[in-house]
DNA sequence: TTAAAAAAATGATATTTATCATCTTTGAAA
DNA sequence: TTTCAAAGATGATAAATATCATTTTTTTAA
């Protein structure tokens, strides 16, 4: 379980930091870093930003992971995007001038930190190489999705519960797999029932193992085969 | 029929410019594209650029319709994007530092300009406006790829036909929708006999005309009732 | 102008997946 | 520990959509 004190977390001891955007920061600019942030407990569960808001700044992940979400018409959610430590969420809306597309909750006890627009969009100004950092990401994530729209476009359930399940597998990486039917389902962008069911073919087809709540991948390659490119 | 000889087209003179993201350049920036970019003619059906390559530059379309999209697991097309005139098209892959994962190629005849990689970064680099809107751009298109996602795993494909006509009635502006029911089809990520069948429907309810291969919108309001927000 | 190829259209059928109803298990709080 | 709500699971059925085969129309190029 996570301090649920408001304490701050330091930059420099964030472990997710060298993975981050803000992994080649020199001292200065951490301690920098550290001034100007927030640090906040979450629940499991709790929003971090809704769609239609708009914007006051970033969140940088220091512990758990979130979702990232879009509600369809009937306000059902399509997860597009699951978030682990040392990412920043939210930036995208920093730029856009609209309000977020998105929304955003926690998808377990999470601590998360938070920069000010203005002294963020600072920090892209005067920083090359997280601006540059920023920009990659931006487009890495634009190429992603056209493969995520391609994927829903034309492949099966089934097929794309395998490419999920891989994905997942790399967010979660040591740990388990640890989401509700549901969330999953909805990231894989089916119903619940369905996905229920295809888990157990691919539990009897010794793919993954199922340990009630959470799954455990066992043959990656297998779902490779089956998820495509 | 446009001119087909490669004669340089002057930015100043670019009827697109204005609404493109060079649209507030001063007349020294406007001659200095002019003097980097290379002017091409392209013939109905040309690629532009594929999938797994890597970039060299950017292209911007002076004249003409390009679609841009993926190829999933068996070659069939997902489109993603159709581009217009004044849209500067392949900069993801500037900043990515990937190969190219979507294609392009165009829907009729075009006049596209190219600026090497070189040339364009430095303009990233030394103009803060120009800068400021790819980034806004880049942050706008990964918003409507969300939407997208959703519609795809959640709306129906009549829905989606509704959304997609009123997206194309949005591209195409005063000329009639052209494309191919193949292009169509791939870019609602629909079997071609099912968007057939479905433009059918959409005539017979007085939403659409349809001229051979042409469409015209006739109740804009209906689709949009059909398609959702 | 004609011939061939490509695109569009139509019908029949199969398959996938969603939906609805119900039941069971699990986990959290009293 | 018991109780209750939420999550997970299962079965039956309906609906949407893909697929395959074939025909007609349009476009392109000889």
């Amino acid at each position: 379980m996570l301090d649920k004190s408001h304490k701050h977390v330091s930059c420099s001891s964030c472990g997710a930091r060298n993975s981050s955007l803000f992994g080649n920061f020199c001292d200065h600019e951490v301690s920098q870093v550290d001034e100007q942030k927030a640090c906040a407990f979450y629940k499991k569960g709790q929003p971090i930003f809704i769609e239609g808001s708009f914007p006051r700044g970033v969140f940088c992940l220091n512990q758990g992971k979130v979702k990232i979400f879009t509600r369809g018409d009937e306000g059902k959610e399509q997860i597009i995007h699951i978030a682990k430590e040392g990412e920043i969420i939210g930036f995208r809306a920093m730029f856009s001038g609209e309000p977020y597309k998105v929304s955003a909750s926690t998808l377990e006890e999470c601590n998360i930190c938070f920069i000010g627009k203005e002294d963020f969009l600072n920090m892209i100004d005067t920083n090359v190489t997280l601006r540059n950092g920023i920009m990659k990401e931006l487009s890495k994530e634009l190429g992603d999705r056209a493969i995520f729209i391609t994927n829903m476009a034309q492949k099966s359930v089934r097929e794309r519960l395998a490419f999920a399940l891989l994905i997942l597998g790399d967010i979660y990486g040591d740990e388990q797999i640890n989401l509700t039917r549901e969330d999953m389902a909805n990231f894989v962008g089916t119903a619940t029932e369905t996905l229920i069911r295809l888990l157990k073919d691919f539990k009897d087809e010794g793919m993954i193992e199922i340990h009630t709540r959470k799954l455990e991948i066992i043959n990656a390659d297998k779902l490779m085969q089956l998820a495509g490119r």
